[in-house]
DNA sequence: CGCCGATTTGACTCAGATCAAGGTTTGTGG
DNA sequence: CCACAAACCTTGATCTGAGTCAAATCGGCG
């Protein structure tokens, strides 16, 4: 309230703004006072690292985490000890909202690399819900881009070719990689291709011919996790009319 | 507050009871006096029927809704404009949580038979979740059970054999109907095959030839839209174990 | 250098799609 | 009540995209 404190205003104002919470925070207009109370429930977490899990299903220390830096995935089990990939996750992105929906988590998550994320544990969420009514508007908003987000992943696995699903993937990380002012056309995945794979639906060999195949036509360049879209509106193109993959690929020799 | 409006709570309580807003408003214990609030927020709707769409992606008048009786489907488009199936719901479910991503529904939603529904208005629904926290915290569970029904979906769509999807879909109906009272053994399905195919990433002939497959197998009994569970046992069987169909269904004549 | 996990490549197989008829049920109009 | 059409569902034959199996190759790293 008077200068002293004002300082620490800005101070949390930068430490939200790198802390990737922009997306919950600042769209909505936040007040200092208020992201003063978000500060406070915050809590930070050293970094974590490779393969280090976030949390398991089971877990009934619920929390939304936001990735600050490095990348994450999250993932389901079946009986049968399969796993399915539900989700990357790369900074400024929020995951654990699947712990919203009963006493635990229903799904994993593991570090990608070595990353660093925020922690919002969900009782101390729910008082500054409470208190500060934007944030309940974000809360939903996001929540309901996430259930936006898994209907174009149904889509994607109930009615698209193999190709279609990589192009889909690689066009939806240039996407994420231009929201956050990153190179759009060349980037670097952060996951194995097991694990794309894995989210697309696909076995490992199909994704790594995929590549080459992609690479055959000119549309990208990769070098192992190195990947360079150079044509992207023919990447496009195959993921916006199935017939155009058959007729580019169609008795190349 | 006198006992003439006494009266109306009471009937609002039944109203609401038969609604199906149990999941919304019941177990958070509400008040009549909260109860009053919600009733005013709900638009009751005339019937809909057979293939009347609710709602379509691209709507800004958006609301979430409660079926109340019938059934009603869920689908995404794509570009090409195939469409992929999201979900069924049933008596007591609620639909259009894609509503709250943006400003617009982002998937349609259409009547599979007669029914009817009630329909939340979401500008509305804001006013009553700022004074009822009890009804934000039931929206917060909903939405967290939409994402974790999402991920089932994906690991159905990602991981599974045909013949494990159909398992898969069949014990969860059957589940759906315990919970509302109804014979968990034997329904209808308010389904063509074909959306049942659609919403499974199969062809409706493979769907046709599985119930046939089941039958063979003295697992279920189908005639048409009718199916009766005669060993709910191996038809889970089935989801939890990979193997177990390739065993029971081994050379057989 | 030599091992290990990740990736690629090739050969072969198969689950499920596609193509092609038929059969059945429902609905409509005369 | 019947004729006819339109859905809807089933069944058989064939084809193929992608999975599986197997084996090399690559990149790090102790």
């Amino acid at each position: 309230m008077t200068e002293a404190t004002q300082i620490n205003f800005d101070q949390l104002k930068v430490s939200c703004a790198n802390c990737s919470l922009r997306e919950l925070c600042v769209p909505q207009g936040m007040s200092e006072e208020e992201l003063e109370l978000v500060d406070k429930i915050i809590e930070r977490k050293k970094p974590v690292h490779k393969n280090d899990y976030l949390f398991r299903a089971g877990d009934t220390n619920r929390s939304i985490y936001a990735v600050l830096s490095g990348s994450v995935k999250t993932l389901v089990d079946n009986p049968n000890g399969e796993e399915q990939i539900v989700g990357f996750h790369l900074p400024g992105e929020l995951l654990g909202m699947d712990g919203f929906s009963g006493d635990a988590h229903t799904c994993s998550s593991v570090a990608l690399e070595t990353s660093s994320v925020c922690e919002f544990p969900l009782e101390k969420l729910d008082e500054v819900c409470h208190l500060v009514p934007s944030i309940q508007y974000a809360m939903r908003r996001i929540m309901g881009k996430e259930v936006t987000k898994d209907h174009a992943m149904l889509l994607l696995l109930g009615r698209m070719s193999a190709e279609e699903k990589l192009a889909s993937f690689l066009v939806s990380l240039s996407k994420r990689m231009a929201q956050r002012h990153w190179k759009q056309t060349e980037f670097n995945l952060t996951m194995p291709r097991q694990d794309i794979a894995n989210y697309l639906g696909l076995a490992v060999e199909t994704v790594s011919r995929l590549f080459a195949h992609l690479q055959d036509e000119n549309i990208i360049e990769v070098d192992r996790r190195r990947v360079n879209i150079s044509d992207m509106d023919r990447l496009k193109a195959i993921i916006g009319d199935g017939s155009a993959a058959k007729s580019a690929a169609a008795e190349q020799g």
